[in-house]
DNA sequence: TGAGATATGTCAACAACACTGACTTATATC
DNA sequence: GATATAAGTCAGTGTTGTTGACATATCTCA
């Protein structure tokens, strides 16, 4: 009832450089989905973060150093892309608050290197399970289609979309479909 | 030289339930690369947007609105999930700048009914141009990858981070395959 | 050893974009 | 004619990004 009213849901199908039209429409398709995706994606670990007075930055942050330990702050700041000013801040809440703790580096004794305490671990891997929790849903959805078929690229974002506002995207981009007709 | 760094690259190889402690750090790269993927898929329109000194959000509303000419202010807002007060700044913008024009509806006066200026389709395209060219590009990495099997997930958004910065993204997830190891 | 580069931290001001809450106007529906 | 709905607006606030300037500690190299 959702993928059937999806057009050109064939894209992984269309070899490289032929059909460029129906390529590019696939691409329109791919970045309207990517949209609906990351607002999804995003909207889970925001519930959580409220509760401690935090916003995505910490998250952002929390989430590398989980990862990563042992990051100092010129990794971060190449990997967040976002101004020392900006890191700091939302850094220096997290420090406080004891869930993220500095090190001086060893052989660079300027670094600072970045950790996670117990409770940073365990704060990160609450937001960590609603967010795996979706993207492993969404893995799993490929059983459910195309059988064998490999899950194509529109499939997982598709499917990265809460299931409750799925119908209502497939409806929505129907529209297209319809005038394209 | 890339991808052999890359651990679990055969995520979509694993069957639904089965072996959920692989799947699990297979949903943990994702993420990751969700958050690669989107920050260089939207950095490409942002430097567009910035000479005409609009944002992210101008994008937003001007990209529905091409696409669904005739989308009312309700349906945008349950689009954007952002308040009507947030919309309403930056629609106001794309109006009195010439880029979007509103209509009132025929059946229901009371709506508005958005569609674009020829000014706004062309900005639009500016825009859509860069995006597709990303996630056209990425479409056509699958080709030489894996000769016929199809694009996972995990190559899609890889495939969607900007080329001179994919091999320091796998250098920095390889730290973690060491780790593993 | 001393000059200059580098890693980090900080102050101040500002902009984009989201929020809440309260209220208005026009139109539709019953 | 009462009530609901679609849209627009005013005022205030918070998060997260920006620029620019500058301070401090440490490393590197001549």
């Amino acid at each position: 009832m959702t993928r059937q009213q999806v057009p050109a849901a064939e894209i992984a199908e269309i070899p490289g450089q032929e059909a460029l039209g129906v390529q590019g429409a696939a691409s329109d398709d791919l970045i309207e989905l990517l949209f609906f995706a990351y607002r999804d994606f995003v909207g889970d670990p925001d519930r959580i973060l409220a509760e401690y007075g935090f916003g995505r930055a910490h998250h952002r942050v929390l989430h590398f150093v989980v990862r990563y330990p042992g990051l100092t702050i010129a990794e971060l700041l190449d990997i967040l892309r976002i101004t020392k000013q900006s890191l700091n801040r939302v850094l220096k809440d997290l420090i406080e608050q004891g869930y993220i703790e500095q090190k001086t580096g060893t052989s660079d004794r300027r670094q600072r290197l970045l950790f996670c305490t117990n409770a940073g671990a365990d704060l990160a891997a609450d937001l960590t399970r609603v967010q795996t929790r979706r993207v492993a849903r969404a893995l799993a959805d490929r059983a459910e289609q195309a059988g064998t078929a490999a899950m194509s690229a529109h499939d997982f974002l598709l499917a990265m979309i809460e299931p409750d506002e799925r119908a209502a995207v497939c409806r929505l981009m129907a529209r297209r479909a319809r005038r394209a007709a």
